[in-house]
DNA sequence: TTAACATCGATATTTTTTTATCGATGTCAT
DNA sequence: ATGACATCGATAAAAAAATATCGATGTTAA
């Protein structure tokens, strides 16, 4: 079965509300319960649930909690830390650094940046010095947070040192080859889409 | 017509590119043209620009990049700054703070912590001040940036000086009031699905 | 035990979004 | 002029996503 973006987005947000859940002991959930929570539709819950668990819900009680959590992780492939680099250490790298949402899903192992003396208790390296060291490190994953003049040259040298998956901050459409993988974090989008949201007024509640 | 929130992510990409050419003199764009700067389909390009803007592209040329702009802008209601007001000066919020991009969008008039002192030129107010500040200002959209735990607080100290539109940064499901909307900036959701970007590898170098 | 109920999964339907087709229009180089 | 070409918009088709229907399963409380 295909799984589709839409489906992936909405995964982490069913694990934010078991592990809630399983903090407070719940033992079995169902997919209204979840899907009240997020302001989805239930069957759309039970949909994306199948795609990533074979574990099925029991009629009358829902679904296991823990065992869930354990299916969405492993599908996701969390709990193995992936390790990343980020370029651009101001403010919103930082932020991206210290997020603790991220801590068992990725590792920033390295952070470069053109000021070379910031830091927050971690080694900010200067950015020239990504050819030496990022290479040999085996490291696939690099976030973009530098203002968007710099952007398109910081993604080159990632390009270069092989990394192959990039998390774009800055607001531009980054020029890459076939094999390397971009996600633009449009904030810009996303403002549009919010402050269009009065009118619309759908879809908003649960993302 | 109907515009979805697809469409409307698009917009401000569309913008994005076509002041850039504005600023090379270019005068005349074409749909294709459009598209393949950000992967994009030609006809979805022409189908989202129709439904912004009355002017007709022309055959042979393209469409006039500057009343395409002015189209765009106004259909987003953009260079009508709207006040805004944040809730966090943390990192991220500071960050947002700064955001270039959002210059002609919107104007952060206010910025409240915990953490009085907290500032970078600009006044933190401490959140408990925000009963008195904010209600009589005519203020409708907030931005949360706080950690998690404190963000349903926040939530509904801003529904509560009347805030309808929320823009919400922490990883957590606000419950608020049937006239209020709020967008979450869902990063566990974007990095999921950056994660799993190599088995996928679509639609992500346009988005 | 049994009746009312909650919940499920599978399949079908609807809706939304994206992409293709195609005739029309207008440009540009010869 | 005129023929080859680029580009458009409108309509149609295809693909993807969300939602509804419904019989089956199992729970719970009388």
């Amino acid at each position: 079965m295909e799984i589709s973006i839409a489906t992936l987005e909405r995964l982490p947000k069913y694990l934010r509300i078991l592990k809630k859940h399983k903090e407070e002991k719940t033992v079995n959930i169902s997919s209204t319960a979840i899907a009240n929570e997020l302001y989805l539709n239930s069957i759309q819950v039970r949909k994306d649930l199948a795609i990533v668990s074979k574990n099925d819900g029991r009629p009358g009680i829902g679904f296991d909690v823990e065992e869930l959590i354990k299916d969405i992780e492993e599908f996701l492939d969390l709990n193995n830390k992936k390790d990343v680099i980020i370029v651009g250490a101001g403010r919103l790298g930082q932020a991206l650094m210290n997020y603790k949402e991220f801590e068992n899903d990725i590792s920033i192992v390295m952070a470069f940046d053109k000021d070379k003396s910031k830091c927050n208790n971690k080694t900010i390296f200067h950015i020239a010095e990504m050819e030496n060291l990022v290479k040999k490190l085996n490291i696939h994953i690099g976030i973009i947070t530098v203002p968007k003049e710099e952007a398109q040259n910081v993604c080159d040298m990632m390009v270069k040192n092989n990394i192959k998956i990039i998390w774009n901050f800055a607001p531009i459409n980054l020029k890459v080859p076939e094999d390397v993988v971009v996600r633009n974090e449009d904030l810009s989008a996303s403002l549009s889409v919010l402050l269009k949201g009065i009118e619309l007024n759908k879809g908003c509640k649960g993302d």
